[in-house]
DNA sequence: CATATATTGACAAGATATTGTCATATTGAC
DNA sequence: GTCAATATGACAATATCTTGTCAATATATG
């Protein structure tokens, strides 16, 4: 019988595979998991935005993002542009070389995804996809979660 | 429709917003979700394990472990045992306040996992679990993951 | 307008984890 | 028994992320 802990421990180590397995998959694209991630929600966000409100969009810490952010910067694969509504809280946009890798990675993503999904029905990936998302809601819900630092705000655009 | 791609991000964030929850339910135990899990790995073993055992348990890396193990045994709950089976790799157990304090954690777990299931029918604990355990399984073949470092070894008992 | 409150990025400190290297210890092939 | 291969813990370097603090900037309330 299968407990809830079973799932939390499955949660873990899951995590650390896929975060493995995105390692590798951008690795000669000179990506990792964690600069996919923040490229990613630049590359998909509908307008330029400031790192604080990307770092809301990903669920993490804003420092996490912003050493990330500027690291990507300085291999030019993000740039900041002057915001109108904040003269510190730049927006952070993809550069013509970072929309290039981008998008490359998701080419890549793309065919991966296919293969990792493959032996499951859609069925059984959109349960498991609603027993996760009510965890977590659970879980922010009671513990107040998510924000990580400072309070929840939306977008402006 | 929900794809793939949304699974493995909505992954990510239940990991993160389960050590935060972790962390919550055991601060006033002097743990953290990592001191947890390691404290976990060994108090559930059948027997005294050498702290590389006890990381390919957990999946994790030899060092992440130690470094935990190191900490609990300065802080006592933790000790090193002599091995006979090998010098060096001295056997890791709980002390009685190691003991004392992992029956803690645990009897605080027991509620707060029901208390996060209860909305949900054990058959999709179950599902859920299947699912994420076949992308796990499917990751770790494809990239030969898991140990992270150093090779394969079963118990030795 | 004035002022309390929020947000933002910078900076620093620390927690968690991986990776590489090394010397030592163990195991296995022969 | 010898010797190559492997496992182990120590040590160091690095990646990722969180938390706290701060000054500057916005925002909101009066």
């Amino acid at each position: 019988m299968t407990s809830i802990t079973d799932l939390i421990l499955e949660t873990f180590r899951l995590n650390g595979d896929l975060l493995s397995a995105g390692d590798e998959l951008v690795a000669d694209l000179d990506l990792t998991s964690a600069r996919w991630q923040v490229l990613g929600a630049i590359g998909m966000a509908s307008s330029a935005l400031p790192v604080a409100h990307i770092a809301r969009n990903m669920g993490v810490s804003r420092q996490a993002v912003q050493r990330i952010v500027n690291e990507l910067e300085t291999r030019h694969l993000l740039q900041f542009m002057p915001n109108p509504h904040h003269q510190r809280a730049k927006l952070v946009s993809l550069t013509k070389k970072g929309r290039v890798v981008f998008d490359a990675a998701m080419e890549r993503q793309r065919p991966w995804a296919d293969w990792l999904s493959n032996d499951l029905s859609s069925e059984d990936i959109e349960l498991a996809f609603r027993v996760l998302k009510a965890l977590r809601s659970k879980l922010e819900f009671r513990y107040n979660l998510q924000p990580k630092e400072s309070s929840n705000v939306e977008e402006f655009a």
